[in-house]
DNA sequence: ATAAAATTAGTACCAGGTACCAAAAAACAG
DNA sequence: CTGTTTTTTGGTACCTGGTACTAATTTTAT
């Protein structure tokens, strides 16, 4: 039996039974645990905790709440080291049932990530927030969110983010945020 | 809080979410690891790695958390108008990919919506909050969110959630929120 | 004040891994 | 047949979420 073969084997195994361990496949295909290891590795399969923990805690759909990408809203101008501008049209899953209003912290994603975004730095990471809501925004309206540095100061940046639907303001916020060399990051 | 008290809430919470680690338990309960053993021990209830698979192998009475989509993280505890739990744990989607550190807002969103939860009302939206993020917070850990209610002033709410990763404080923030009355709402 | 109960602390151990390094075995090429 | 590469195996250190046990400390009750 070839190596292709076995992990096509192994695959199917743990598709039917994710139950199995990797002593249990150790047995079943007559390899070493550190090969079903291997295989599983160039496989993408994870763990075994892991596929038990999916198997439980998925008998439906997740919540999936806030989105996946790196930015929260859609930039649509941006000077790095200055200022920036982003668009979030808000949709029915960011409103609360009840009131069809965004929740706050919505606005928020797009105003954190807009002002990280305009950072002249390869990272950055919010250090303090001090965010006001001035009026909610409902489902379907368009937020407009305007960056702009205030202040530099070594790798401390004052950021202030105003997002507006039309030319109401509807939040304001200010964020301290510190540059993270490449180096620093581990 | 005594003894008996202390189990009975236990065992409410691992009905409620099998998925909490004894780890988890002790944060919540503000009490040693060992004291949870020990109350699983007198309680009969099965260590961690059990719940799961039980959970994993019976997908038919799965208890499905109070993890509404309206909630970020999981509600693990609710003393509607007083304080509040909540356990968030960091997934890579919630990670900018170069530093794997959590996006900010992320934990603006776990602290946001357990203080509007906590809060006594039909329906609640934040008026002005102020942020501090004390360390960056990295995939694969859960942070405990703890909301307490400072002040209640006629409609309005002072509300201060620290969250932490085991002993450590990541974050704190301080919310004011405006309960609006049902026939309020448009 | 003292005994009892409850809590915390610490150790050794386990499963089922990850991550990494080195060695052995098998496959293939010239 | 030898040399190189791939595959497989082995071993170590470390991690989580525990068990099992002992001992010390703290709290509560008498």
């Amino acid at each position: 039996m070839n190596k292709a073969e076995r992990q096509r084997r192994l695959a199917r195994f743990l598709e039917s039974d994710p139950f199995l361990t990797d002593e249990d496949l150790s047995q079943i295909l007559r390899v070493s645990v550190q090969t079903i290891r291997l295989d599983r590795l160039e496989l993408k399969i994870p763990e075994f905790k892991e596929r038990v923990l999916t198997v439980a805690k998925n008998p439906g759909l997740s919540p999936r709440t806030l989105t996946g990408g790196e930015m929260v809203g859609e930039m649509v101008d941006l000077e790095v080291g200055s200022s920036g501008i982003s668009i979030l049209t808000v949709t029915p899953e960011m409103t609360l049932s009840k009131t069809r209003y965004i929740r706050g912290h919505h606005l928020f994603a797009q105003a954190n990530s807009l002002a990280v975004a305009a950072i002249d730095a390869e990272m950055a990471l919010t250090g303090i927030a001090r965010v006001s809501f001035k009026r909610p925004v409902s489902c379907g309206e368009k937020v407009l969110a305007r960056a702009l540095i205030k202040l530099k100061k070594g790798n401390k940046y004052m950021v202030k983010v105003t997002s507006y639907v039309k030319d109401e303001i509807v939040f304001v916020g200010r964020f301290l945020i510190f540059a993270v060399a490449e180096e620093a990051i581990p």
